[in-house]
DNA sequence: AATATTACCCAAAACGTTTTGGAAACGCAA
DNA sequence: TTGCGTTTCCAAAACGTTTTGGGTAATATT
């Protein structure tokens, strides 16, 4: 039904090679018969058929983007969202196509990543969403095909990936409520099987040590990122404690689980407890007060991506890791 | 260096028919060079190449998903990443690959977006998050691809869509407060040139005229469906019309920023002032008092039009307008 | 014994490109 | 005349599949 690279070679009164040779900046076809080509190319609405190409080229020019499963990480997709649009403009500008894949897909076909991949013939593949103790992560660890992974920290022959600095980030976080001359501060982090979770740690306990300050076990509790257990852990936290000026949670939605917590028991914020969240979800401008945060660049993760895995295509680079610094983002509950 | 076809019937002792049967399912190869021929591709991990196949089948089993200008829909992302998980999890059921494309793209590359589709063979697309004045609106309208519109109300010879039933749920919406006994209902409505805004107005009207309430004009206040926008409307309202005891806003970020003013203007809600919305954005749920607000079937608009494409690609069922019932969340602003 | 049927198998063409290795035509120098 | 470079063009092979239209041998039917 389309219009071939034939159709075109015929109406013009030329070979398929002069044709294609017009299209491709090939410099043995006369100035005559290429204005006339590219003319006829245009009448007839001609568009070269990329799988052919793809075919004889041995190569797709794109990619697959993996979000995990779709639908298992509830109040991240602001953060899936952006990192995906970024992923994809910088992706489109560099000559890639990206496909849609996630390991939903892959289980309700009975096919594992890889070979979705390679039936494709992707040339490389982008991980997010996807948390450490997935079964998938295996495959892509050691999987001979390109990747580059978001938040997954695991580098190895063909495998790169981009993630905020999250000691230095929790580092920062911690800071700030420092300077404001807390001392007791409390920290609410996520599940220890989560990388995030240790990093986070990691930069709440050199924060205080830069202080001098004690780190008091006492003070820490664990939860699961969501609200609801922001909300038990602080009350947990409160119980033990009561004394904590301050409060760092190690996710937003903890936070605000948190400071529902502390605002039915009567304590103001920030006056009476500080409360600084991590991840900038648009949720914490609109809350009062205002969640002061650290946010990622979600945006530039995608592009850094990007440009990570053509790097490593098209320029043959080693997989790296590419560490972004988080921003701090101050509002009102700090 | 992928394996092929060719590699495994040299392996098997067939030919490469016998190969392609056998993995076709046919019934003309035995029992037993079926099962040799299966076990030698498992071993040396042969996986078909699907562009070798679209091209000598001259399908792709591909399609487009078109998501206007990435970054030009702030706030809207959580509706799109939700209506995006729809539409892949279903299309993938169903068989069919998602290729990204956004405008922004083509217009990078000055290409249009049908020829971005055809040049990749691609059987159809679905279009979200453009607006009706968008420039790419009438090539989506007139091409000859099928396709199907996410909230775009045009319906042509290869162009279908689905939308939520916006008159219906505006009406639900102040139904809702009709039905605590308000009367004077104000109306913050989003710019007229988009589509939801004209329905939404109509669904205002017909609950109150269903009631015998004649539509005050006074009452009704145009915005931009944001924050800020909702902010200022919400203080012309006021000003104008002191008198309101419920305001009824076209989108949940325009609440937002009247429950900001209202709570400034020492009004509380909804005592003095109760307040519905309209999306169902995550960060309703999260404000104080909860946003009672009209939301979307977002993950079933994706799915419904994922099953509208294929149906209309493989059954060549006609376009049709699948409209969405609206649903009623009621939180405590109301 | 001849013929029809069945069960397996295969060669070759086709899909729409790119690229290689010339060929034809022409001008120019020997 | 011959030989040689240029310029402009093209035939054919290749990419990895699917599918058509057989073919061969064994078995069943006459």
């Amino acid at each position: 039904m389309p219009v071939t690279i034939r159709d075109v070679a015929r109406a013009a009164g030329v070979s398929i090679t002069t044709v294609s040779h017009a299209f491709n900046g090939y410099e043995d076809v006369g100035d005559e018969t290429k204005k006339r080509v590219l003319q006829v190319a245009k009448d007839l609405n001609y568009r070269p058929s990329r799988v052919a190409r793809s075919l004889v080229l041995q190569q797709t020019q794109s990619v697959g983007l993996l979000i995990s499963d779709f639908n298992a990480n509830p109040g991240s997709n602001h953060f899936l969202f952006d990192v995906l649009a970024g992923i994809h403009n910088r992706l489109a500008e560099l000559g890639y196509d990206v496909t849609l894949l996630s390991t939903t897909t892959a289980r309700q076909q009975l096919i594992s990543y890889i070979d979705f991949c390679t039936e494709r013939r992707l040339e490389g593949v982008i991980v997010m969403g996807m948390r450490m103790d997935d079964p998938y992560m295996q495959e892509v660890a050691d999987a001979s095909l390109v990747s580059v992974g978001i938040d997954l920290p695991i580098l190895s022959r063909h495998c790169g990936y981009v993630m905020t600095d999250n000691v230095g980030g929790a580092k920062q976080g911690v800071k700030h409520l420092l300077s404001k001359n807390h001392r007791r501060i409390g920290f609410v982090n996520g599940h220890l099987h989560a990388v995030v979770s240790i990093d986070r740690l990691r930069g709440y306990e050199d924060a205080l040590q830069d202080e001098g300050i004690a780190v008091d076990p006492e003070l820490i509790v664990h939860s699961d990122f969501l609200v609801e257990g922001g909300e038990k852990a602080t009350a947990a936290l409160l119980e033990r404690r009561p004394d904590v000026t301050a409060i760092f949670y190690a996710s937003d939605l903890m936070a605000l689980g948190g400071m529902r917590h502390l605002q039915k028991a009567g304590r103001r914020i920030p006056e009476d407890v500080a409360v600084v969240g991590y991840d900038n979800v648009d949720v914490g401008q609109w809350v009062v007060p205002a969640l002061t945060t650290v946010g990622q660049k979600r945006y530039e993760m995608g592009t850094s991506a990007a440009e990570m895995l053509v790097g490593m295509l098209q320029r043959k680079e080693e997989p790296r890791a590419c560490v972004l610094q988080a921003e701090m983002v101050i509002r009102q509950s700090s």
